[in-house]
DNA sequence: ATCGTACTTTCCTGTCTAGTTAATTAACCG
DNA sequence: CGGTTAATTAACTAGACAGGAAAGTACGAT
């Protein structure tokens, strides 16, 4: 089961912005709007928009409509997807790493989710 | 400890490209010269030269000079960076991640490297 | 129906990025 | 020294990307 190259791609490039991670942080407290995404930075509506679309495209984020809002919520797939690549690289980020080690596995048996 | 923006861009931003991903899987490897690195692509010498230079500059490789070749070797700090982010998505990458907060945690005590 | 709210889309601009070829630096080898 | 190998730098091009302003869309309220 190896992560699309493809995905990779789209998923870290949607990382490499500071305002899109900003965005995805204030996720982590729950679903919000896009209007609402946007306050606290310093940049017009339709830049936040843009952003937010990148986010989905990614899959990093979902969005519903609920009458004019769009409600966005944090999608975890590709972070997982991050997680599972970075497993290449136990070696290099310490001996003791077996537990995310073990984590993937338990990833990829589906006993996690 | 909360890690730099400014390094997690730069991170993500070369890690979004797969000649850089596919440089780093080969330097897991063992270290390779810039010419070794270039043999598997089909893109021209200072191309690959020039992605080096964004892993280099992103902390993710290494380069040390011996007589006219670069030697590159893999550095995992940054990467140590991401997995430090992702701890902030720990609920959302399900409920059983205590062995990678665990994991972190070790890694902020120095117990690991 | 029309007005306001909440976005999105379009168009345009400046900047950044990946790629090319050609020229350049650097080190070793005879 | 002159030549060869290894890699970088320079100069350029085509395409992507972030941003803004302005126009467009979609829904709810009145």
């Amino acid at each position: 089961m190896p992560v699309l190259d493809d995905q990779l791609t789209t998923t870290f490039a949607a990382l490499a912005d500071p305002i899109r991670r900003a965005i995805l942080a204030r996720l982590t407290r729950g679903e919000a709007t896009v209007g609402q995404l946007a306050e606290p930075f310093d940049v017009s509506l339709p830049a936040i928009s843009k952003h937010v679309k990148v986010l989905q495209k990614a899959g990093l984020i979902e969005q519903t409509r609920r009458a004019q809002w769009r409600s966005c919520r944090l999608r975890p797939e590709p972070l997982r997807d991050v997680v599972s690549w970075m497993a290449l690289y136990r070696d290099f980020l310490g001996d003791s790493v077996e537990r995310l080690d073990q984590y993937l596995s338990d990833l990829q048996n589906g006993e996690t989710p």
